[in-house]
DNA sequence: GAAATATACTTGAGTAGTCAATTAAATACG
DNA sequence: CGTATTTAATTGACTACTCAAGTATATTTC
């Protein structure tokens, strides 16, 4: 590993975490308009990955990167509001799985062309092959 | 905008996001060992940068993408711990210059070697062509 | 199959930020 | 100039997490 190689991936660091709290911050603001924040729009976007399947919350943890406790503090609102339920797991009464629901299935869609509109106004001007490569690059590193 | 290019768009967002999470999650925890946190860290480095100038807390709050008052309650530990000093501004009163101290400068060298050694870990297996790329999107999208 | 260990989740206490309101100083305008 | 507006910073009240500890259930080990 050169130093300037270092350097470079110090910068990719710095820049990147930077332009997160940017980037969350926008998000965040449009997203208030459906009610949700950007890590309820996260977990009601893995959900719907999911199918009708209920995930357990240690599941949704290690897919956001948070720990056990924040997907309790999370997901508890988004059960007030009924965009998601609780389900028992039918051999393991350890877990309580999060499912959504017809409501948050239709949040989800409405605030995913939120989503969309403003990363499209986000990343306007970068090229899809660029963006593609740094997904990638986002994958190695989770 | 092709919708396969929004697509392309929106899972930039998504994965930066879910990155950033565990990235800060991961550097925040190698960096305890020199007593500061990740933005505490981003907050020295870019004072190192302007060399002895004493900086203006909005133009922190500008670099670092945080409210004024997010600038505050992160600096204030900071001069408590004398990492930092509190300077008057010459000709704005309103102004409370924010000046690195030889400790701070310390420290900030110290940390970065942790921050070096962890970027390198992180991103190793990664271009660093890639990275320049990536870097350059992250530059663009603040 | 009982005891030890590991796992899923929740809760209390603390940290790190937000926004809205406030204060004080600087700047702009009639 | 004096009044109105803008700007920099702080504070109070709140949200969103963290970690450590606790509870309940599952799993492993002997």
């Amino acid at each position: 590993m050169t130093d300037d190689d270092s350097e470079t991936r110090a910068a990719f660091l710095q820049t990147h975490a930077l332009a997160a709290a940017r980037v969350s911050k926008t998000i965040g603001l449009r997203l208030s308009v459906h009610g949700i924040s950007l890590n309820e729009y996260l977990i009601l976007d893995y959900l719907a990955s999911q199918r009708d399947r209920g995930v357990p919350r240690i599941e949704l943890a290690g897919h956001m990167g948070l720990s056990a406790s924040g997907v309790t503090r999370l997901v508890a609102p988004m059960e007030k509001t009924h965009l998601v339920e609780r389900e028992a797991h039918a051999r393991d009464a350890r877990q309580s799985l999060v499912r959504l629901t017809d409501a948050g299935a239709r949040v989800h869609r409405e605030a995913q062309d939120t989503f969309v509109a403003t990363a499209d106004e986000l990343t306007r001007g970068l090229q899809p092959e660029d963006l593609q490569r740094a997904i990638r690059i986002f994958e190695t590193i989770r």
